[in-house]
DNA sequence: TCCATTTGTGCAATCGATAGCATGAATTCC
DNA sequence: GGAATTCATGCTATCGATTGCACAAATGGA
């Protein structure tokens, strides 16, 4: 019943269509086949009509393997990704499927979440041969890195710094965390708290640093540091302690290292009865949308993803053309959304409803 | 300055090692190479530990482009997958990432979103000879299913039925669904509402119709019908048409198609005031991870997500390893998690505590 | 009318790895 | 000690698409 809609190489059951059977079937060589394809110019247009015809007719898939064997690129790009249960990578991974399709490449998921990579995953990188690599997990992938360098593979890291090897493209983190701490202040905060991700992961670091430096250079107490891992749970026990403390040491306002940590910081601060922004500010980073939303409305500095990903992309393809270049580092500005979850300075008391008025950090 | 670092082929710049310039370098043929590099028994131990030596010295990574093309199998798996904005779809593609490359098998990011799938994009997984395709979109994907089946690709379906072709694992989201009617019917809920999904998402349809039979077998009027995508905002906005109506026709439970449309629905019946389960209970189903800690620790029945992908791809390999099997469809049960988001049946009350107590579906 | 181009195709090699078959050497058996 | 194996390895074709080069036909000019 199923013959009729079966249609495949030379006309046998279950073979794929080539070149070669294509060639054979309408009369011409394997090469006039493939150049007709590939638009040649120096295939008269009839027999290029007549192979194009066949072509779509039998519904033949060139084998991209077999191509990038000759070609040298494969069309791949490896993507390592960080734990997408965190919005900020999930929109990451959306955006870079969309992106990666309208340039015509392929990702090749090479891991995903918030552990090491391991060795078997990363040789798989060599093994496609991919033509360039994108990491977007704030793990230091030190072995990814060195893999590529090692085997001359364009690399670009996003939302991160690179420590050995590589292009970067990254929100200007330091300016993001100058900008929340100038807007704490303004609106009159005295006790400040940051709350950090991971130790190890640049972001965290750049924007909890800068926060610090500005709310020391206005005079006040440096910022109780808390934290410590970038997840909801650590925001929340985070929050929970801040509660527990007693009113007069207690923070009025609670930088975090990510949005994430904000909403657990939020989340708990809440459950213990203390109301946000009313006794407490908490601001975070990244503009992941959960974060502006009901019940958060968060105050935070939205990374400018889309900008991100095609500056990454630009990088990565100037790079997988052959033209040697040196490895940049790319900083994009944040953009200030200003929420609910912080008191306002009082110039910028109009302008407070949530997820309408921004401004550029 | 990098000249040391650098290693490759024959001993030229920039080429990397293959079978045939290790073969040169060893002084001995490249089958020898390959037969030794796989363990065949007919090379001599001396000449393998050799070959073995040089190989992993002068760090050789075979091309799996080339032994796919002789081979027959890329051990390239397609991958579908529906908006990763939702944490269920997050979880999916994280466990699939881990659990395809405990297989050995690579995941070849074909399309990640709600948007339909490009005729190009689907293209490639022929273009890259996928052994499979795994789909976890609820939007119903007709194009790769037709591909796949119009070129033997196995093809298996997560979290959706299959309407055409293919296998697939699926919550049983009938029982699923029947068991939070009766939790809600016994807890004393009399007036009761549904909020659906997609209108083409079976997941969506078979849980609230489930629901809604149940309701009705139960002897109550059958509940309000609302909602139609799958979003927070969809929840949202249900949620506010709900806080809207009259003390005397409003529902005291709601069961949403989702945890993340539940998520809406609790976010606007609390910022109009209600509280949640005091005046409304409203349960939700999947069991994602931000639904069941604070704010919400929602009662929601929990999708076996592990059990789910191992299924599914030892669907995959079966098929794939040429054994021709019939289409399949297997059901799980999930698992009921009682939250703080419903009353609870009187029988039950003792258990409510949020992520702890649980009982099968 | 004959040679020099231009134009359209075919032949054969190539990419990298694998597998069937052949070959030479080492071993065993009677 | 010679023949029959066993064993280790080499040679070569193959997968599918591409590409340099050769070659034939068609066209042009003198």
């Amino acid at each position: 019943m199923e013959m009729a809609g079966r249609s495949s190489g030379d006309g046998e059951t279950g073979e794929r269509w080539t070149v070669a059977s294509l060639a054979r079937r309408a009369g011409v060589a394997a090469s006039t086949v493939s150049r007709a394809l590939r638009d040649d110019p120096r295939i008269s247009p009839e027999v290029r009509a007549r192979i194009a015809a066949l072509a779509s007719e039998v519904g033949y898939t060139p084998n991209v393997l077999a191509r990038s064997l000759v070609g040298g690129r494969s069309g791949l790009i490896g993507l390592v990704i960080g734990p997408v249960e965190n919005p900020l990578y999930a929109a990451l991974l959306q955006k870079a499927v969309s992106r990666a399709a309208l340039r015509g490449w392929r990702l090749l998921l090479v891991h995903a979440g918030a552990g090491p990579i391991e060795q078997a995953t990363a040789d798989s990188l060599l093994q496609y041969r991919v033509d360039g690599c994108l990491i977007t997990s704030a793990q230091l992938p030190s072995r990814v890195a060195t893999i590529c360098r090692a085997n001359g593979v364009p690399l670009v890291m996003v939302n991160r710094v690179a420590w050995e090897h590589g292009s970067a493209v990254s929100c200007d983190n330091r300016a993001g965390g100058a900008l929340l701490a100038d807007l704490l202040v303004r609106a009159g905060h005295r006790r400040l708290a940051v709350v950090r991700g991971g130790p190890a992961t640049s972001t965290s670091l750049e924007r909890t640093e800068a926060f610090a430096a500005h709310v020391v250079a206005a005079g006040l107490p440096a910022p109780l540091v808390l934290g410590g891992a970038n997840s909801h749970a650590m925001g929340y026990a985070t929050g929970e302690a801040v509660a527990a403390m007693g009113a007069g040491e207690r923070p009025d306002g609670v930088m975090c290292a990510s949005d994430l940590l904000a909403m657990g910081v939020v989340d708990a601060l809440r459950e213990r009865g203390l109301r946000v922004p009313d006794d407490i500010s908490v601001v975070g980073m990244d503009g992941t949308e959960p974060a502006l939303r009901a019940p958060y409305y968060l105050t935070t500095v939205a990374q400018p993803l889309d900008d991100m990903l095609e500056r990454a992309f630009d990088l990565l393809q100037d790079r997988m053309r052959g033209v040697p270049r040196a490895d940049e580092l790319v900083l994009l500005r944040g953009e200030l959304i200003l929420g609910r979850s912080a008191r306002l300075p009082a110039d910028l008391a109009g302008d407070a409803f949530p997820g309408q008025s921004r401004m550029d950090a």
